[in-house]
DNA sequence: CGGCCTTTTGTAATCGATTACATCTCGGGA
DNA sequence: TCCCGAGATGTAATCGATTACAAAAGGCCG
């Protein structure tokens, strides 16, 4: 127990037990070949040497490398906390361990991806960042590993990889639907920036749904954002300055949602007496703001779980039928921040 | 090109070159060791197959796993964004690959750490969870590893890993000294957890600075918060409540300060004019929140950063001298949410 | 009782690198 | 001229598992 001792080999337990390695071997991981008796000795044998499997020469001999890899754009959004909790867990029963990278801090070049695929250290990754050049992915299709990438969330208009995400679309036409009840017709949006997926999926629905409520539409009514704090704090500056101001607005985000509050209110709004707020995502933190947040619900953990288990069926199951992901339902979680439209602004 | 090819082996590039593999291994590892003409030989033969070096094998021979793991206690606190950075930086120029686990969604059983390193999956392990079982700690340290731990921002009571962590007692006095300066005599503290190691260190140092500052101290103007947003919020209330308010608080987080900033606000009390708020940290949400907050920066980088290059460090010099780590300066950071005690509130 | 099938176990090749040791070459000093 | 050492390269063992194949043991049937 003092000296670190060389950790055990398969072979130490065979000798051990008595048994030839192919036997242990056996026992591990096929133990109904193994006769009831022997599988016992064995096992005792395990215990008491203290047998590890040294994953390295498993890995090499199977030739795998037991390790998915996932792709984050930026790990201090709180948003992805929930979604890696939820791949964690989707990978648990595996023996899969599970690298993550951020591509924000640690960009990815157009070929690490693809590297890490051929130095043998992944076996398949999952994306939350559809920002990964065509090229990256190419390379990895051409390397023939193009079946063990999924996307979670975002997704790269153009390819077709498997994309596990929230339905996006029918969530801005839930946050529209909920203003709208609430008697509001004049709603700006805070959209996410130029280029981006959800941006895209998140804008047709709030469109489709206002065109079907017959609500009014201004072009000033639409403000860029990038999903952060800061834009929405922008975007607050924006509508104090409007004449005609809208009464209620949906972020793309929470984030957004939050720092749209706090310039509203630094700038004499109340939230949601004169102004609604409506955000996208329901972090942890949009109930105990205040006022606590009304928001779209992404079930992130489910987003994540989901992304696990289908990457994990393409591993397991190589030709597996391109399985069409339904998108995961969203929900309207209403608190706070949304109220009925005010006399006085309604009036106007 | 079309269909995946096998990728190539040493053994083929040995081929291709006309070599032995020993000499192909070396112009990998040891150029210095092959004659100038060989190795371009090699090199252009590397090329021409497309050779990967195979990780495992490479592995399993040199008994290590080319890995650390990092546990983060919730990865979704923003907070540990840039520390995540700074370490997946540290190690960008080895050939560690970076694993994370959240241990809050993914608790790490007694044995799990061990069992890591048992397994040969990882070489090394980075803790930001202070909240490791000692059972957890003496396994690995029984096993011989356990000077490849190394502990970051927080530890483990009466263990003694290397712990890089920020000066949090100087912070506290930054902090307080900071609100003197303003005039504020009647400060209130919320503190972190109970058996938390960092609200220990930050209480010390808000201590000592109020003694020396011969500051009034209160029993009800210590408030116990978990560095979450609600308790800040709850804070508020309880700070709401009192008829002999203080005239700043001291928030043992940022994210504490944002719920009791907003939780004051809504109770009608304006920051900071009528409550200067200073929290801990500098996450990036800080200065755009409004107000933006005066805080004590980590750096949060340069801790990730050196928490790395220790680790290294005594992976690729076994007997190491436990070298005395200091600790990483602090820094106030001045914003909007303190102010001069007003005249009215300090003349109470 | 011999042949055949099933169940259980063992033998040895294999995965793809690294590296100790052996070998060879060549130049310089005695 | 011969020997020695340095430098370059090759040979083959090794890391620790998995698994194809072979072999042995036992059961059953005709």
């Amino acid at each position: 127990m003092r000296q670190p001792k060389k950790s055990a080999t398969i072979q130490d337990v065979a000798r051990a037990a008595g048994v030839s390695t192919a036997t242990v071997s056996r026992v591990l991981s096929s133990p109904d070949l193994v006769s009831e008796a022997t599988r016992k000795t064995v096992q005792k044998a395990i215990q008491g040497t203290g047998y590890r499997v040294n994953q390295a020469a498993r890995n090499l001999r199977m030739k795998r490398a037991a390790a998915v890899l996932v792709l984050v754009p930026n790990l201090g959004k709180p948003f992805y906390s929930g979604i890696l909790a939820g791949i964690s867990e989707g990978f648990a029963g595996s023996d899969y361990a599970v690298l993550i990278t951020d591509t924000e801090s640690n960009p990815l070049q157009d070929s690490t991806l693809s590297e890490y695929f051929l130095n043998g250290r992944i076996d398949g990754a999952i994306s939350l960042d559809g920002g990964l050049s065509s090229a990256a992915l190419a390379q990895c299709v051409s390397h023939g590993v193009g079946d063990r990438i999924v996307f979670l969330c975002e997704w790269v208009e153009g390819e077709d990889f498997p994309v596990i995400s929230s339905d996006n679309t029918e969530g801005a036409r839930l946050a529209i639907r909920h203003l709208h009840a609430l008697g509001h017709r004049r709603i700006a949006h805070v959209t996410g920036p130029d280029g981006n997926v959800l941006t895209t999926a998140r804008r047709e629905g709030m469109v489709a749904e206002r065109t079907r409520l017959k609500l009014p539409a201004r072009p000033e009514w639409v403000i860029r954002g990038d999903f952060s704090l800061e834009s929405g704090h922008e975007a607050a500056a924006r509508i104090l300055a409007m004449q005609d101001r809208p009464t209620a607005v949906f972020c793309s985000a929470d984030m957004v949602a939050f720092g749209l509050i706090a310039g509203l209110i630094a700038g004499g709004l109340r939230v949601p007496e004169d102004i609604s707020v409506v955000g996208f995502d329901d972090i942890e933190m949009s109930g105990s703001y205040v006022p606590s947040l009304t928001t779209i619900r992404q079930d992130r953990h489910q987003l994540g779980r989901r992304a696990a288990e289908v990457l994990l069926d393409r591993l397991t199951s190589p030709q597996q039928l391109p399985q069409a992901e339904a998108a995961i339902p969203v929900e309207l979680v209403v608190r706070a921040s949304t109220g009925p439209v005010s006399d006085q602004v309604s009036d106007i």
